[in-house]
DNA sequence: CTTACATCCTGATTGC
DNA sequence: TGCAATCAGGATGTAA
């Protein structure tokens, strides 16, 4: 699934395609991903240019020329194509959203899952609310470590915590817990200072990695395609690979479930390396 | 305020 | 092999 270094992939490709161009049409299908409904945001970026292609933690987002803002968060299952063609209408299954663009190029949304969202924002408020950035400059880990240690919740679901920290998923929460040693259950509030301040240090370079590798497209839900439809590189240590050897200690990796019922959340983990 | 859990959805996977 | 049941999970809404 789409999570910080997959969104800012797709960013990346999609800003040169995207930037400066003008909404000359656009075309959505679903209310329910939509916002603030599909008439509105019809209006909202009909005869706007894109002024830019940015991302804050897993929201991709594009200021407009009017102070308005477009934004499209991927969810689960969410893609972006660019593809030549004016006007035609949508055949493809699953898509939900396309927004055609001077220069003879389109946007194209696909959502088979339709947890993802498209939308026009009024501003930036949305950002609001989200948790800091890892890679930003000025990450402060200390005070990374004291917001963990404040959640009584386990470990990785703190991280999965978008107030929390932003960007990060299922895959990297499970990497980082890790190469840090700390079994994903464990209730945040009950780690070591020490011990978080370690799990806080490694979630710069595996998010610096794996933008480098363009994502991690992995098992077992793992269907992350960019926008050329190639897959990611990063690859995940323990994260899809229950009943494999461990990369360190060889020890079989295991899987366990956080949470209860339909809420329930997997974590991927070695039982030697991570207490 | 914090935590717990159901909900949305459908392709992939598992189970019989 | 084939079909049906189950799984997977980002973010949110509601309840305790």
């Amino acid at each position: 699934m789409p999570e910080m270094p997959e969104v800012e992939t797709i960013r990346r490709q999609v800003a040169p395609c995207v930037e400066g161009r003008c909404i000359i049409d656009a075309w959505a299908d679903l209310p329910r991903i939509t916002r603030p409904s599909v008439q509105a945001f019809l209006d909202g970026v009909r005869g706007r240019r894109i002024m830019a292609a940015q991302r804050r933690g897993k929201q991709m987002y594009f200021p407009l020329d009017d102070g308005g803002v477009l934004r499209i968060h991927l969810g689960m299952t969410g893609r972006l194509e660019v593809e030549p063609g004016m006007g035609e209408p949508p055949s493809r299954a699953h898509v939900h959203g396309v927004l055609t663009l001077s220069g003879g190029h389109r946007l194209v949304f696909i959502d088979p899952r339709t947890f993802g969202e498209i939308g026009v924002e009024p501003d930036l408020t949305f950002l609001e609310g989200l948790g800091p950035e890892p890679l930003d400059g000025d990450f402060d880990e200390a005070a990374m470590a004291d917001r963990l240690r404040a959640r009584r919740v386990a470990i990785k679901t703190a991280l999965l915590d978008q107030r929390v920290v932003a960007g990060i998923g299922n895959i990297y929460a499970d990497e980082i817990c890790f190469l840090a040693g700390v079994h994903p259950a464990r209730v945040a509030a009950g780690i070591s200072r020490a011990r978080l301040r370690r799990l806080v240090s490694h979630m710069r370079p595996v998010l610096e990695r794996a933008v480098e590798a363009r994502g991690a497209t992995a098992r077992p839900t793992g269907r992350y395609y960019d926008i050329f439809g190639q897959s990611g590189e990063y690859p995940t240590l323990v994260y899809g690979r229950a009943g494999q050897a461990c990369p360190t200690c060889c020890t079989t990796i295991r899987r366990g479930v956080l949470g209860a019922g339909r809420s329930a959340r997997a974590y991927h983990w070695c039982s030697r390396c991570q207490r």
